[in-house]
DNA sequence: CCACGGTACTTTGTGATCCGAGGTATAAGG
DNA sequence: CCTTATACCTCGGATCACAAAGTACCGTGG
């Protein structure tokens, strides 16, 4: 019985467009895929839901960072692959660069006279 | 002209009660001196908005963590002073933890491979 | 062979949250 | 006086996470 963390959630608001972002630079992925990956690699801290991610890959390929493209894997199955576009790219870097700035700023606050 | 640096709005939701908490957990502070002071610290990243704050502060004074008192300034202004009750103290202890691990969290996401 | 769990995508409704905009009131300074 | 800064408050719009429910397919075990 592994103890399950809880992750404030209004902590997540606002990082779930960096994270998608982030992964998908370093290569091509589906939905579930992310889902699992990003779980993954936090050790089951981010547990993406579904009704979040989906809409979230609508709306970032609404905006042109994402582009999709569906797939059929070897066992049959359907799977739409999201990749970044040249504006995702640059997003992504941005959305580095603010992630970086904003907690630099939040810790200013915490830490500082 | 002092540059005006635009933080990503998405990115603040969920930390302002964390700010609130701890700035109250090194003195008592009226609203408008809590904006000033999170503005001063972090060099002006943040300008938190009075129709942010003040509900903010309303509700975490509802759910019991903060006490409230008018307070006369030598001026003659009056000033609503906030300060925390044991449970907040608690709750922000427990927000900085929830904090700490959010961080290390995105931080896993983006640099794991 | 079929029930079930896991995979994979989607949409709808709800509740929470930030904040722009507007309002009130007072003190200080030109 | 009249503006600016201080100091508080509230309403409404927009956004957003997610629970929930639905569809559909695959593999496995009884």
């Amino acid at each position: 019985m592994h103890e399950t963390v809880e992750l404030d959630k209004e902590l997540l608001k606002g990082s779930i467009n960096l994270l998608i972002l982030r992964l998908l630079s370093q290569r091509d992925m589906y939905g579930y895929e992310i889902i699992q990956e990003a779980s993954r690699r936090s050790e089951n801290a981010f547990q993406f839901k579904e009704g979040t991610l989906y809409p979230a890959l609508h709306q970032l390929q609404k905006q042109g960072y994402l582009r999709s493209q569906w797939l059929t894997a070897g066992n049959g199955r359907k799977r739409k692959y999201y990749s970044l576009t040249a504006k995702g790219r640059k997003q992504a870097e941005q959305r580095q660069k603010s992630w970086t700035f904003f907690i630099d700023a939040i810790n200013a606050v915490l830490t500082r006279e």
